[in-house]
RNA sequence: GCGGUAAAGCGAUCUGUCGCGGGGCCUUGUGCCCUGAGGAAAGUCCGCACAGGGAAGGGCACCCGGCUGUGGAAAGCACAGUAGGGAGUAAUCUUUAAGCAGCGUAACAGAAAACAACCGCCGGAGUUUUUCUUUUUUUUCUCCGGUAAGGGUGAAAACGCGGGGUAAGAGCCCACGACGUUGCAAGGCGACUUGCAGCGGGUACGCUGCCCGGGCCUGCAAGACCAAAUAUACCGGCAGCCAAGGGCUGCCCGCCUGAUGCCGGGGGGUAGGUUGCGAAGAUAAAUGACAGAUUCAAAAACAGAAAGCGGCUUACGGCUUUACCAUUUUU
RNA sequence: GGUGAGUUGUCCGAGUGGUUGAAGGAGCCUGCCUCGAAAACAGGUUUGCGUGCGAGCGCAACGGGGGUUCGAAUCCCUCACUCACCG
């Protein structure tokens, strides 16, 4: 199992950003909430970590929160097939322990999963029909 | 033993598995080695260096600081000291600060707030009253003069207290004491302290000028370099050469220029990148997760480098060492 | 990251050392007018704590905390928060 995670699968650049905040389907599970698109040229899953200055003004609290979550990421991203690029933003006002935000990671990645699998199926449906 | 004051220091360490930023090595493996947050990295309150702007250097204006010495590139800087005020039983802590000249302010209250006579006190002149009359004394009022001892105020009332003195009074005189200032002597690099002698007598705050020291303005989003796409100043070539308009010229001819399109060159410059940038050094930004051991137990407090350095200020759990103070008990 | 400005009653806001707890406007309340209402006109209106049967009285508060001063919304220091600008 590949659990690295290099700064080839980190997303740069605001345009990219921008673009993922404008056309991306959304989803949310637990204190997580999620930015995703298909992407477009080659390459593994890019991804975006946020955590709102509004929540927590301590820089400090903001750095645990994204290594938390980074660290969920890179040890389930298997869970996820194909190539996308994620932005995940962090929702709660609280600072949640690592099985917390490991579990929400969990449930975010399969709901993800099955409901792209599921479009998937529809569209060859539709192509067949 | 308990409580306090000050100074200095620590801000976990180690092992294993997975993983991140930077650098190096070559057998280019998804390898090996090295290295990777703070005492405040914070607030941005001072200062410097560096960079740009001005053709550049200086002066004035303006701004900041102002007890003394030392350190320092400088600082609303540090250390050691001087003299007042405040807190504390004390150790100790905290706060303020130069000179000369001129000017201004002191609300309310109060007679008066800065060359102080409203009341009062005292003297003189007049008037009036008491008395049979005159003089003296006393009483009332007016005028002139003296006087800072007393007067509900106020933050502040013109050195304090005692004696002498006087018409009444007053540093007017004297003793003691406090303050300012000048000279001399002693101590100290100095601010200043102590002693002796002389002189002096209205407080607080502010502004202006003079004196000494520092300061151009803007800041790493400063600044330097490279540079797509699109549009394009300008230049060259080709096509177009029907022709509007313009110029030589008042008119005609003639000549020059010229709409537009394509190709090439080309400068400034945007996205973006490189640099500025470091023995941590990124550019959506690196130190984490899990397990275990150690100090009685709990790794916990405040908190995360974005250009560098010297300070200040603010936040902070748990401690360690040293010096000193107060108190209690025992010897 | 850097630079600058601000915080006053329910709201907008004046006030730069002295009868200012605070001008003015909006809002709210009462009266007047009307069948009823609006507009106009007149008057009132900061909050908290303590005390009092009550009218009232006392104290505190101009973002928080210190300092200077006889006296601070105002001057100085510090902390917090808000806004704007710089590619």
């Amino acid at each position: 199992m590949d659990a690295r995670l290099p700064k080839t699968e980190r997303l740069k650049g605001a345009t990219a950003v921008a673009a993922l905040f404008e056309h991306g389907k959304h989803t949310q599970a637990g204190c997580l909430r999620c930015k995703y698109l298909p992407r477009t040229e080659e390459g593994p899953s890019r991804i975006v970590v946020s955590v709102p200055k509004r929540s927590f003004k301590r820089a400090v609290k903001r750095n645990l929160l994204k290594r938390r979550i980074r660290e969920s990421y890179r040890r389930q991203k298997s869970l996820l097939s194909g190539a996308w690029d994620l932005l995940i933003v962090y929702t709660s006002r609280e600072v949640l322990p690592y099985e917390t935000v490991f579990a929400d990671m969990a449930d975010l990645l399969r709901k993800m999963e099955r409901v792209e699998n599921k479009c998937f199926a529809e569209n060859h449906l539709g192509e067949n029909a």
